[in-house]
RNA sequence: GCCCAGGUGGCGGAACUGGUAGACGCGCUGGAUUCAAAAUCCAGUUCCUUCGGGAGUGCGGGUUCGAUUCCCGCCCUGGGUACCA
């Protein structure tokens, strides 16, 4: 009888659930594995076939671990704030909760057919107010939290408090907006509302009017890695720049630690590089320019201080807050005009100019510090506001913007750097002698960036100064699907709702749009006040705040005194494999550090990177099919006769095409408009041509993971996607292959089993090739499990397989073992096999066989032989042969005296147990 | 533009620190079985060939007895980033 995989999976997805086999406990002296999957924002269109591959790699991984001798913790759960619940509750009216909730349950049924080895007893969900309770509590200790520079370290406010009451700020180095300088005495005469307002420069989760990406479309702020090109992430809607009152986390307090901490983990270069991008950390000096007749001076950064005597104007970005008073009367209109144009473009505007060199000249002068010469300064839109000073040195011979912009008006170009040709471009590169250039002529580049930096320290004209691109992370949205910020406003000074009344729930409201006065849709609800205080927040946290930390909530998801008890956390400490999209390097992944950081810094747990090693896997693409339709017509032509007619490529659902042949009949059914479509067919078959592209409903190349499982079983998918190829390479779905995998599993199946179906196994004492065959399984399957190499042991599965199944084996000793080691791949049939053969418990929590590499040891090997690096032919010699007497042999073989071709061989290589070669 | 990753049969892909290129699977071809088909099994399948061989891992060079693997230059594809001074 065939394996009937239906029923056997059908049977062990229940008995599973029942013996709660994969219930992880927190107490064992096993060592520990964390194994984690990057949780899924459950979607109205549920999973596709490329979700699970990441899931089925770590949950190999995470069973094998198991397997051998570790207590693993593999838990899963949903990130279930976010924009499309809450899109779809703005259109319908349905509670966004109502939604999520039902594509939970879709998700986890999907899920569940896979079989995961997931512990569902820890599962969590971001929008149970159990679980942002905590979310809440973290937020609470940002904002209880300062940065301390000295330290490089959060610490708490309170402590900093008390050295204003006492010393003031003057000896205090913190991450914080500019603030004055202030004694105790001046700090203790203060308003509470001045000393609140003061207290915001320094918090990390901080209240500060500043310029945010407002998304009209979507009515919300967005932080900057959920702007893609000027367009929002989630739906591309355009993006604006404007000046809001907005929550933020402080997270370019952490700027240098999260770059040094890419160090010690394990993840891939290019995440870790585009981490360092987004960092952007550069080094060089600030310096302050004198503005002529004036007492006020611009301070502008550097990189290249060595170049400083070839600047020849500045430029400010529109925002300087210096550009009204600049401004000479004759050039004031000019100025208005162009800041005001600069402001109002949006960010895909500004974008997409930037080709386009704009400026106008304010009427003002600074003063070269160290030639004292007047040079114009500029405002130009090129300058951002948001990095370093807002104010640049312009160094037209040595900067390529510098260098458009002189061009474009006409202004010196002063080179100070030997090499390049100026007349050209700007010559850049950090190599060559200074020029013209006084104290600093003669001198190599990176040696004069050092001695100006100094000669800079010195005259005190500024300091060395290094700058990070790091922008602090806004975290409000003026949306209602998310966490309530735990803040209260009394006589407009924001406080912390007390802890104790944590979770501060999300209210109902009527609708979930913005009110008349413009407030967030939590301004909609009623009777929902503080009993202290005015008001609530009203704008909610950012899809990102709940994934920030769900690591941590799974080690003790039930725990209600804390986010996860400290014996909790550090028995399962870091996450020693994490699997997930690249697709939130600079989100999720980065965040996620920040907060394990503080956390850290606090002493609430004892590690400060979340994971260990993170590997990427690549996206699945979809494999369209094409039909060929005849312009003008209802005449569809099979792919090789496309070229005899005009064609318009028509995408056809791929469900309908199996090995590129279209299924006529359910074409014409599926649309109403092919149900009277001709067909012209190649040897009686339609033939689809192919594309591959992202997996997408308007591509009808959407494979289901259900639809697999129903045709082929759990077991298949699980092998097919990790048999596709490397886990970290995107690639296309494809199902042509799949049924190469399907037999494979009925092999398997019949090497129990006797010619009649019936279970077969036999005591008897296993072959010496039967045992070799199986330890080279063994060996393999482990070495390629520890490498993430899922693909290429299923290829050995299959190997094995194929041997056992010529050698006629049916020895309980080998099948058994096999059994084990196939079972992290294919857990349903090696489960029932597992009962079959009347072993107790089930095979999840079997040992994986020790490899013993005696039964490889072979006495002699099969030589290449090759002439000039070709393999010609093969010859067997014992191992113990020594170099001579294998090239004595060889060169006396038949076939050797044939290539030789009566020459003498100029050179004999031999390789032990690889290669001989033949120089001739 | 800059930074990463990657280019191997008709297709997905394999090849450990340089040592038999194309494992395994799909597809295809032929055969067996069958009244027939499906399923299954067996054999073949990189290309060219005068059947002796010759060429071959994106292209061009180099190092080496030997290069898919190492070095130099270029081309292409995918991803990230975009005036960050």
């Amino acid at each position: 009888m065939d394996y009937n995989f239906i029923e056997v999976e059908k049977k062990w997805r229940k008995k599973w659930a029942e013996n709660k086999t994969y219930k992880t406990s927190n107490t064992s002296n096993k060592t520990k594995c964390y194994v984690l999957d990057m949780f899924p924002y459950p979607s109205g269109a549920g999973l596709h076939v490329g979700h699970p591959l990441g899931y089925i790699a770590s949950d190999i991984y995470a069973r094998y671990k198991t397997l051998k001798g570790y207590n693993v913790l593999h838990p899963m759960g949903y990130d279930a704030f976010g924009l499309p619940a809450e899109q779809y509750a703005i259109q319908t009216g349905q509670h966004p909760k109502i939604t999520t909730d039902a594509n939970l349950v879709r998700y986890r049924e999907q899920l569940d057919k896979i079989g995961f080895s997931f512990d569902w007893d820890r599962e969590i969900r971001t929008s149970d107010p159990n679980y942002y309770k905590w979310t809440q509590w973290i937020f609470a200790q940002l904002f209880k939290s300062w940065f301390n520079n000295q330290s490089q370290k959060a610490e708490n406010i309170d402590a900093l408090i008390l050295v204003f009451e006492n010393e003031g700020n003057k000896d205090v180095n913190a991450a914080c907006e500019e603030t004055p300088l202030f004694t105790a005495k001046e700090w203790n005469a203060k308003t509470e509302k001045e000393q609140s307002d003061i207290l915001l420069n320094y918090r990390l989760a901080y209240l500060s009017e500043s310029m945010v990406n407002w998304c009209p479309a979507l009515g919300t702020v967005l932080a900057n890695d959920e702007v893609i090109n000027g367009l929002s992430e989630r739906g591309g809607h355009p993006v604006e720049r404007k000046m809001m009152l907005q929550w933020s986390l402080r997270i370019s307090a952490y700027a240098e630690r999260l770059l040094q901490g890419l160090e010690g983990i394990d993840w891939t270069d290019s995440l870790k590089e585009m981490q360092r991008n987004w960092i952007g950390k550069s080094t060089g000096a600030s310096v302050n320019f004198k503005i002529a007749r004036s007492k006020k001076s611009i301070e502008v950064f550097t990189t290249r201080p060595d170049t400083i005597f070839g600047v020849s104007f500045m430029v400010i970005a529109p925002e300087h807050e210096y550009v009204d008073e600049l401004t000479s009367s004759e050039q004031k209109s000019t100025v208005e005009k162009y800041v005001t144009a600069a402001k109002n473009k949006s960010e895909r505007e500004r974008m997409a100019d930037v080709k386009n060199v704009t400026g106008v000249f304010t009427g003002a002068y600074a003063i070269h510090p160290f030639t004292g010469q007047e040079i114009p300064i500029w405002v130009g839109d090129y300058v951002l506001a948001g990095y370093g000073t807002g104010a640049v040195m312009a160094v037209a011979a040595h900067d390529s913007r510098d260098y458009a912009f002189a061009k474009q008006f006409n202004l010196p170009i002063l080179p100070v750097i030997e090499g390049g040709n100026i007349q050209e471009e700007a010559y850049e590169a950090k190599s060559g002698k200074v020029i013209n250039s006084d104290f600093l002529d003669g001198l190599k580049v990176k040696q004069a960036i050092k001695t100006a930096i100094w000669k800079i320290e010195s005259e005190g004209l500024g300091k060395g100064k290094t700058n990070y691109r790091l922008r602090d992370a806004i975290f409000g949205r003026q949306r209602y699907w998310g966490e309530p910020i735990p803040m209260i406003f009394e006589n407009g000074i924001p406080k912390l709702l007390d802890e104790s009344n944590y979770p501060l729930t999300l209210p109902e409201v009527d609708e979930y749009l913005p009110t008349e006065d413009g407030d967030p849709p939590l301004g909609r609800a009623k009777n929902w006040k503080p009993e202290n205080g005015d008001h609530y927040e009203l704008s909610t946290m950012p899809g990102w705040a709940g994934s920030s930390w769900y690591y941590l909530r799974y080690m003790d998801p039930q725990n209600n005194g804390t986010f996860a008890s400290r014996e909790a956390t550090d028995y399962w400490n870091q996450v020693d494999l994490y699997i997930g999209g690249t697709e939130h390097a600079t989100g999720h992944l980065l965040y996620s550090r920040f907060w394990c950081k503080l956390l850290f810094d606090l002493g609430h747990i004892g590690f400060d990177e979340p994971f260990k090693k993170l590997i990427n896997q690549g996206m699945i693409l979809g494999t369209s099919s094409i039909a060929f339709r005849v312009n003008g017509t209802n005449k569809f032509v099979s792919k090789g006769l496309k070229d005899n007619y005009d064609t318009t490529p028509v995408h056809v659902d791929v469900n309908m095409v199996s090995n590129d042949i279209l299924d006529l009949d359910a074409f014409k059914v599926w649309r109403a408009d092919f149900s009277d479509a001709e067909f012209e067919l190649e040897n009686g078959k339609y033939i689809c041509g192919e594309e591959v592209e992202k997996m997408s409903k308007s591509k009808f190349n959407v494979v289901n993971p259900d639809d697999i499982v129903q045709e082929h079983g759990a077991d298949v998918l699980r092998l097919y996607e990790m048999f596709l190829g490397p886990l970290e390479q995107a690639k296309p779905w494809s199902t042509k292959g799949i049924d190469g995998v399907s037999r494979f599993i009925r092999k398997f199946w019949n090497l129990y089993h006797d010619t009649d179906g019936n279970f077969k196994i036999t005591e008897g004492k296993p072959l010496k090739e039967e045992m070799k065959v199986l330890h080279t399984l063994i060996k393999k399957v482990q070495e390629d499990i520890e490498n993430f190499s899922f693909n290429t042991s299923v290829s050995a599965f299959m190997v094995c397989v194929n041997e056992l199944q010529k050698l006629k084996c049916n020895k309980k000793v080998v099948l058994k073992d096999l059994a084990i080691v196939v079972s992290a791949y294919a857990p349903f049939i090696t489960e029932e096999l597992w009962s079959l053969m009347c072993e107790k418990g089930s095979i999840a929590h079997a040992s994986f066989p020790e490899f013993n590499p005696s039964y490889l040891i072979e006495n002699s090997y099969t030589y290449p032989i090759s002439f000039n690096g070709k393999m010609r032919f093969k010859l067997e010699f014992p191992l113990n042969m020594d170099k001579a007497d294998i090239e004595k042999q060889v060169l006396n073989h038949e076939d050797a005296q044939k290539w030789l071709n009566g020459k003498t061989p100029k050179k004999v290589i031999v390789v032990p147990k690889k290669i001989v070669n033949i120089v001739v």
